[in-house]
DNA sequence: GCTTGACCTATGTGTTACCAATAGGTTTTA
DNA sequence: TAAAACCTATTGGTAACACATAGGTCAAGC
């Protein structure tokens, strides 16, 4: 397979298979005649558990270490169910401050309603978001 | 004030004083002796501004049309209004998109409970991972 | 008078996971 | 045979800074 077939096999953009290429989450061979990649069914497993990976949540650089210990001969699953348990509270983390930031824009628009479009006098930017400003200080972002 | 005075008054690192001020987002004038940053309570109150703009979840880009808008004698608080009514629906899709990952990662963590760790035999990088991706195929991930 | 430490300057690099653009070589197809 | 579609490597862009570099400035203490 060249880059394009195994971008099309695993429903990616080639420019994402030289990227992992290029971060030796998979390899190559070289066609001696022109320097092309040529990829494997191996490069095409890796490729589907980078995805699979990626949408547990993983970064590359964790895929990485995930893979490079499944090389070395270890198993990698005590490691995975590691990183997993780490994830889950930073996630429940994001949800509850986007939340926050949701409530926070919804009471900014509803309290909007009722306020005029103030024009700019030197001295205030946007009376919008500067009167709101006064309602805050219990809100802790970050 | 200079740099780290400003940022103190607005809690925030000097670093990120000098980065605004680079994007022009506030200005400065020269102290001729020395060369250094002197900022003025103008400069304080749009630290200020920013800083809320922020917490409502502006990204600076956004902050500085704002801010333009607001220089140039226009009122900005039509496209401010706009510009977070768009927002609501985006975060309220990137919660969902958080509960579905969270979901996917909670799931994953019980079955796993009572699988091997395998070892891996050249087929089989993960089995956690690999085996888990067998009962997928119906969540979408962007 | 001089060193130390804390500050300042500008610039460049790193972070994440790619995308896009460049400039050039290769293969396929009409 | 020429154009279209592909390949290569390298560079720069994205967001919002943090950090490091290399050098200049300034206050205080010895």
């Amino acid at each position: 397979m060249r880059v394009i077939d195994l971008a099309k096999k695993a429903n990616v953009t080639s420019e994402t298979v030289r990227h992992y290429t290029r971060l030796g989450l998979i390899q190559a061979q070289r066609d001696p005649n022109n320097g092309y990649q040529i990829y494997d069914n191996t490069a095409f497993t890796r490729m589907q558990f980078i995805q699979q990976s990626r949408t547990l949540g993983f970064s590359l650089k964790q895929i990485e270490e995930i893979l490079d210990q499944a090389d070395s001969g270890d198993s990698p699953c005590p490691m995975v169910r590691d990183l997993l348990q780490k994830k889950v509270p930073e996630t429940k983390a994001k949800i509850a401050q986007l939340q926050a930031h949701l409530a926070t824009m919804e009471a900014a628009l509803s309290n909007w309603e009722s306020m005029p479009n103030g024009t700019p006098d030197g001295h205030s930017i946007c009376c919008l978001i500067e009167d709101w400003e006064d309602k805050k200080d219990h809100g802790s972002d970050h």
